[in-house]
RNA sequence: GGGAGAUUAGCUCAGCUGGUUCAGAGCAUCUGCCUUACAAGCAGAGGGUCACUGGUUCGAACCCAGUAUCUCCCA
């Protein structure tokens, strides 16, 4: 039976996945067995598959596959997280598409359109991961929004509550003037924009008199134009500004009290310009002196320096901003303009009326929403908060002790610097996609924190108590009352504090602490993710897990890269620069691209991707497959004996040592090692060197101990490749010429290989072979002879090395046609050396003389050089004395080595002339 | 402004405790081959002052200090 040239991953792919799914391979159910756990980082429910998914997915589904043929209970957590401004914008753009304004639709209303929506296209991620192979246990997948997980994120908001870590309190928060929500610190990005700087003047009320001579001298320059009506001024001071707009809610002007330059303006009352409201001047060291004009306007409601300022000071606050980024009445001027525009227009009003002292360029890092993009405006609003200092203690511990690894290990000190510096977190949002909070208002009265109304209603009695001694019917006429005033908090709550407790909640942790599977799976083994949320995500998993479980939820986090393009640029979708992993797929084959992902990704590093690495995987793949073309097609004779012990013995100790170089890339988490690893073993010591020493000569037989052990090596390498390349290792495991198999004899589960015993022996005996193959190739090569012209070679073996039992295979690798021993050197022949012995190949036509010399006594002259050094060593008498033994030792060998050779060089000199 | 890390072949990266694993791998390049498993291939070859400057040491890609450049994190 014939098979096609070439492998085509489309045919396989579909099907094995299929069965595989059919014979529920992926499924996992507690057991005696030794459980892996991997729960995957939950990708948003109406994503779509990117290549950092693609890179997060191929390097968990190698793991979950090895520890599954590892015998272990291996068990893969897939779902996708409700991710509420990403989803909750999406569906708002597409209700305006449609003509329908958020605004104008109830929480009830919008709530069905998004989960309309979320029907639609969530999930779409999720059978984009089969394509790629991702052998989840699909029957485990979970929603962070669905119903049993919602109620473990109210759960633990009350607990936490309780416990005194949640408060709600007016704050400085990051507002999305797009998004129209409070987002916390880590969603927000700093970009370096260009900014002007703004220099505006401030007129100084004249209440004081005169100003004196000196002073004017010293800083204050008098005001030129009086265009100012109103009050009597006595000059001005500049202040420099990147947001002009701001100026109708500044509070204070602030100096340096140490700033020479303007002691006079102590104590002092200016104007804001366009609106002449009367501020202070206030002192604070907090102002650099260098910056600007060394006087700072405090504007509380827009800046968070300020607001700490302002809070120190005692002023007031004046937010001037609506939630949509536009003025409001507050601001006097303007009133309903865009913060952008008002600027502009600020700036010119300024002008017009001589308070504009200059524009400079100016460059500053502005904070971008990470979800809609928007700059971000601090804004004071009322906002529920998380305690985090009491929580990421136990958590850096974890880490500090070792008991949570991270890879690489240089993430402990970022990790260890954000967690002494944490901040309280933001966790309510003002969206409706999402878990509402369940704060229930009631008048005037404090918040009530329930998980119903009914509770809410039951709260309002208990904890009061001229209520608790109402009778049972004043109770229940409270509650009918009560429940149509009472309401429940708008926003809902942050994703990740339901992602938070994502390896808990799987697992039904919450609604069912001591269930089976919790305590099967729990603590996981590996988490994959990207560093960009080891703060957002993984830290913050790493505190619930204590909380909630007094555990941590996994034992080592592998942070891959960000994938980039080939010059380094990040992927996005506006750059365009990213491929469409699908498309990839079908392109290279889920193999392929799996490969491809894996060469160019060492953990921790960004990973420079490039179309030719799938390339290269789907070569690799094709190599594989023509590999077995060849030993499917041999035919086998019962009666031939086996010439090929050695190569067979070879090949063993070459896989054993292969095979413990892998697995120890793989303890240290190197993925990318360990399938250089197998893809040298496979290409180079397989095919190139085994698969050229044992294969027949052309349409002759092979004998049967050859072909079973070939068929034994091909069995293990294809086991060692399945968890890189799942597709084509299970549908040549199915091949007849392995013998039947049973259905649920398939390669997925098929035993891991172990390391046997490595023969050092056997392993160096090779070397030699291989490197006079090697050379005689060469002669070819640089002669112009092509490999079909068998060459005789004579050998001056001058070591103990015996070349006789090599001879078969040195015939059968170089097209060797007769072999000769001689002791002495053969004239007029290519001549090369391995080690001391020397080898000679007589040529028909004569040698250039000439260059051979010159190769000669550039090798004698290399090699001298070579010893001097060597000898220098052995002549300093500190380095024998100092040095270990053993590396003097060797020094030795190589200097008794190098005049060997040098010997045996010019005695070839001297014979050619 | 503060912190972390990086700089080794054209590219992407290994290089552990300083010494034959010491200058390596894969890809790319070049040369020759359509040799009956594979041209998505085979055979062979050429590429590097280990960012720079000093220091420690018998000995430095590796340890130390400084400089330059880059990346990331935090303000």
């Amino acid at each position: 039976m014939s098979i096609a040239k070439t492998y085509s991953p489309k045919e396989t792919e579909d099907k094995w996945y299929k069965y595989w799914l059919e014979k529920e391979f992926f499924r996992s159910i507690p057991d005696e067995r030794e459980p892996y756990t991997i729960v995957i980082p939950p990708p948003n429910v109406t994503g779509v598959l990117h290549m950092g998914h693609m890179l997060n997915n191929t390097i968990q589904d190698v793991l979950i596959r090895r520890a599954r043929m590892q015998g272990k209970n291996a068990c893969w957590v897939p779902g996708t997280d409700h991710a509420s401004i990403a989803t909750e914008a999406k569906v708002v753009a597409m209700l305006k598409e449609q003509g329908i304004d958020k605004k104008e639709l109830s929480r009830e209303a919008f709530l069905s359109y998004a989960y309309e929506w979320k029907d639609k296209y969530g999930g779409i991620i999720l059978k984009q991961l089969e394509k790629l192979g991702a052998s989840c246990d699909w029957h485990r997948t979970r929603f962070t929004m669905e119903a049993d997980l919602s109620e473990a994120v109210i759960d633990t908001f009350i607990h936490l509550y309780k416990k005194g870590l949640i408060y709600r309190g007016v704050r400085m928060v990051n507002w999305d003037p797009q998004g129209k929500t409070a987002v916390s610190d880590e969603e927000v990005i700093r970009r370096e924009v260009n900014q002007k700087l703004y220099y505006i003047r401030y007129e100084i009320k004249a209440d004081s008199g005169e100003l004196k001579a000196e002073e004017k001298v010293k800083g204050i320059q008098l005001a030129q134009d009086r265009q100012s009506p109103s009050v009597a001024t006595s000059g001005y001071l500049t202040v420099a500004t990147t947001r002009p707009e701001t100026i109708m809610a500044d509070a204070a002007i602030c100096i340096n009290p140490n700033d020479e330059r303007y002691q006079h303006l102590k104590g002092k009352k200016v104007f804001i310009p366009l609106i002449n409201r009367e501020i202070p001047v206030i002192e604070d060291e907090y102002v650099d002196v260098e910056f600007g004009t060394g006087c700072l306007k405090v504007t509380p409601a827009h800046d968070l320096n300020d607001y700490a300022l302002g809070v120190k000071h005692n002023l007031p606050v004046i937010d001037i901003l609506n939630n949509d980024g536009t003025l409001n009445e507050l601001a006097v001027i303007l009133v309903g303009e865009d913060r952008f525009i008002a600027r502009k227009k600020v700036a010119k009003m300024l002008e017009e009326v001589g308070h504009l002292e200059k524009v400079e360029d100016y460059k500053s890092q502005i904070g971008f929403s990470e979800r809609t993009d928007a700059a971000i405006e601090p804004r004071l609003s009322l906002q529920w908060f998380c305690k985090m200092d009491e929580m990421a203690k136990p958590a850096l511990e974890y880490v500090l002790t070792g008991e949570i690894k991270l890879i690489p290990e240089k993430f402990i000190n970022t990790y260890r610097h954000w967690m002494e510096n944490v901040k309280d977190w933001c966790i309510s949002r003002q969206l409706w996609w999402g878990q509402q909070i369940p704060a229930w208002y009631f008048q005037h009265e404090a918040p009530v924190i329930a998980k119903t109304k009914a509770e809410a209603l039951e709260e309002l009695i208990n904890r009061d108590e001229n209520r608790r001694k109402m009778s049972e019917n004043g109770k229940a006429g409270f509650r009918k009352q009560a429940s149509e005033f009472i309401r429940q908090d708008e926003d809902v709550l942050d994703t990740w504090f339901s992602s938070w407790l994502w390896p808990m909640s799987v697992f039904d942790g919450f609604k069912d602490p001591n269930n089976a599977d919790i305590n099967y799976y729990y603590p996981t083994n590996d988490l994959v993710t990207a560093p960009e949320i080891l703060f957002f995500w993984v830290a913050r998993m790493i505190m619930a897990g204590h909380e909630f479980k007094g555990q941590a939820p996994f034992k080592n986090v592998y942070l891959t890269g960000i994938v980039r393009d080939k010059i380094g640029r990040k992927m996005s979708k506006s750059l365009g620069n990213s491929p469409d992993p699908i498309q990839l797929i079908e392109k290279y084959g889920a193999d392929g691209v799996r490969v491809g992902m894996l060469l160019c990704s060492p953990a921790g590093n960004d990973l420079m991707f490039d179309e030719s690495y799938c390339e290269q995987g789907r070569n690799f793949a094709n190599k594989i497959w023509n590999a077995f073309r060849l030993v499917n097609g041999w035919e086998i004779d019962q009666s031939l004996p086996n010439p090929n012990e050695m190569a067979i013995n070879w090949f063993e100790s070459e896989f054993s040592r292969a095979l413990a170089d892998i697995e120890s890339n793989y303890k240290q988490y190197r993925l990318s090692e360990a399938l250089m690893g197998i893809y040298k073993l496979v290409w180079d010591d397989y095919c190139s060197w085994y698969l050229e020493m044992v294969k027949p000569a052309y349409q002759q037989p092979v004998d049967p101990a050859t072909h079973a052990a070939t068929l034994n090596f091909f069995e293990r390498i294809l086991k060692l490749l399945h968890p890189f390349m799942p597709f084509i290792t299970e549908e040549l495991w199915h091949e007849e010429v392995f013998g039947p198999r049973g259905e649920m004899d398939c390669c997925i589960v098929a035993e891991y290989p172990a390391p046997g015993t490595v023969d050092q022996q056997s392993l160096k005996a090779m070397e030699i072979v291989k490197q006079v193959i090697s050379e005689v190739r060469n002669v070819r090569n640089s002669k112009q002879i092509s490999p079909k012209e068998a060459l005789p070679l004579q050998i001056k073996a001058n070591s103990s090395t015996d070349f006789k039992a090599y001879l078969p295979m040195i015939g059968k690798l170089a097209n060797i046609s007769e072999f000769g021993f001689t002791e002495e050197k053969v004239p007029g022949a290519a001549v090369f050396m391995t080690g001391t012995d020397e080898f000679f190949i007589p040529l028909a036509d004569n040698i250039d003389v000439d260059a051979e010399r010159d190769r000669l006594q550039k090798e004698i002259e290399y090699l001298k050089g070579f010893l001097r050094s060597v000898e220098a060593k052995l002549s300093n008498e500190r380095f024998v004395q100092n040095a270990k033994a053993e590396v003097v030792d060797n020094e030795r060998r190589k200097q008794e080595d190098a005049c060997s050779k040098i010997r045996i060089l010019e005695e070839s000199l001297e014979a050619l002339a």
